[in-house]
DNA sequence: TTTATATATTGCAATATTACGATAATAAAA
DNA sequence: TTTTATTATCGTAATATTGCAATATATAAA
């Protein structure tokens, strides 16, 4: 079928599922490696840093937005992305806990 | 396209994404949780706990197994599966390094 | 050996993801 | 206003993922 059967699944185990699936790519990972890695704001000097085409970017840059994990200001025609530390720290926690709570070994 | 240009990304951004991208199903988080919440071993009982059928729960198995986050140790006819704790932990780590590496704020 | 039970594999249909060219939208500069 | 630069959106092709029925495999029990 190619859909995920969410509906018998917690609310909290499609939230874990969704924030892995935006971090499951690794353009978007170079992406948020690039953008902590600047000391001043950023913008599509990231279509240059990775080597994929504007639109990709783009496209991946809204991915990691719908999640909260970066913001975007805008600075005239510019926009400067920035990981948005509450929630990166937010979702930390949240993986954490998810790895602390599940480490019973059986076998 | 569809397929991810992983040549222009290094082999750690490249290992994260692979590893999200195993975590990033609501079926395997759950069936994480399950496991690791059985004090005894378990096997298919997962089929009947989660409402997935069969060969789909023995697919997210091999891929949970594909990065050793679980391992199975077979018992007469059935086979128990239990979270490698030793992989558990050092894919935490893991991810917290990225975390903790990754959080410089500019905006 | 035959039967029953447990798990894995194969093949396929439906949907999702990745990437990009073309183009739109926005805002500063000329 | 026109041009230019920057970013977003649309449409589409290629590939990946999800899920399951059918079937294969393996092992214990009869």
């Amino acid at each position: 079928m190619g859909i995920t059967k969410t509906q018998i699944f917690n609310s909290r185990q499609n939230e874990l599922a969704i924030i892995f699936k935006v971090l499951a790519n690794p353009a978007r990972i170079a992406i948020l490696q690039y953008i902590s890695g600047q000391k001043a704001c950023i913008c599509n000097d990231i279509v240059d840093e990775i080597g994929l085409a504007q639109p990709t970017i783009s496209q991946h840059l809204k991915e990691l937005k719908s999640i909260d994990l970066i913001k975007g200001a805008i600075d005239g025609k510019k926009i400067c992305y920035c990981i948005n530390l509450e929630k990166w720290k937010e979702i930390q926690d949240l993986l954490n806990s998810f790895f602390d709570k599940t480490k019973f070994n059986c076998c």
